[in-house]
DNA sequence: TCGTATAATGAACACGGTGTTCGATTGCGA
DNA sequence: TCGCAATCGAACACCGTGTTCATTATACGA
């Protein structure tokens, strides 16, 4: 991609996480993010059609890190030895998110939320799908997928604003909670 | 309170729900809800200053139905014997969300949804709160908290997109995945 | 039943944000 | 070096918001 899109495209995403530290999403306007990344009118409408659609691409971007299965070296952890069972793929998510924090917390509060934990959500979805072998008896398979995204998710939401634990930590509450998993 | 506030509100509160079903949240403008509930411009911005205040009093007043203690003879179930655990106490909120399913289902989707959730955790807290009394070990007690209320709520934001489950089996589904409680 | 207070009306208005257009300019990449 | 694509930014039409105010309608107490 043409270097000139990366810069703008970097420029928008932190204009607009920028602005979200002080105001609600719905109180951020177009004229704001453009000032603050500094760029021309029309050049943000060749990115993105709407407010809405930056919001959709900055929350694609953060999970397609996220959720990557490359080791990166520069990370704070280290599983380049593999992945082996479940708390360690999810202890590997919560990582990734920990390094995203600050962006995170303020996509969370503030009318944004929704669209984030939407995003969030699918990205669950393909994770424990594949971890749901064993059914609970008495317990739709479908209850108990949306069950297991949904805690984690909030579970998530809960450690972003009390951060004192670490993700061993948060891994051990959400598991602890569930014990018809592992 | 005066009829014609009453008649007004109730007009505003049934055009909302109406446009709901056709348009998402954001699509929804002031002029739509006044040309359907058939009123004066002036009048509705007498009653909320916003369209955010209008969702906002909306989920306030189903809440204050649902979460009600006074026993209504015309619903469909029977409490009136005085509910003597929680599953009783889950079952009976579960009944009333049932009355009120067409507008709630509306309300999840497109938007509205996180006001709604929002409002409806804070109830929820209220009503979990109590039940905690023995703690899990090595799991802080707000992290509990949390996870209850987002697992309630969460399971009926899934029941009102599965309608084909009774109150009571919704209840089993909940119960059935929190075993540390009752 | 009557009188008063209060609510509803609706046209008109200023304001602000949106999304588009287009010709000029810049700078990337081959 | 050259050509193409991205950026720029002023100008514009459009739409929804929230307010004002004089007028009409209606609820409720006496």
């Amino acid at each position: 991609m043409d270097r000139r899109q990366q810069k703008t495209r970097q420029a928008v995403f932190d204009a607009f996480i920028g602005l979200l530290e002080k105001r609600p999403y719905a109180g951020i306007t177009v004229q704001q993010i453009i000032d603050r990344a500094d760029i021309g009118r029309s050049t943000f409408y060749q990115h993105f059609g709407t407010k809405d659609e930056l919001l959709e691409a900055l929350c694609t971007d953060i999970f397609e890190h996220v959720f990557s299965e490359e080791p990166r070296r520069e990370s704070t952890h280290d599983f380049s030895r593999g992945r082996r069972n479940l708390r360690d793929e999810i202890t590997h998510i919560l990582y990734h998110l920990r390094d995203n924090g600050a962006a995170i917390r303020r996509l969370l509060s503030g009318g944004s939320g929704e669209v984030f934990m939407r995003s969030f959500k699918e990205y669950l979805t393909k994770v424990f799908a594949g971890e749901l072998k064993n059914a609970v008896p008495g317990i739709p398979r479908d209850y108990l997928l949306n069950h297991l995204v949904c805690d984690f998710a909030e579970t998530v939401r809960w450690w972003m604003h009390n951060g004192q634990y670490s993700p061993e930590e948060i891994s051990g509450f959400f598991l602890g909670t569930t014990p018809f998993l592992e």
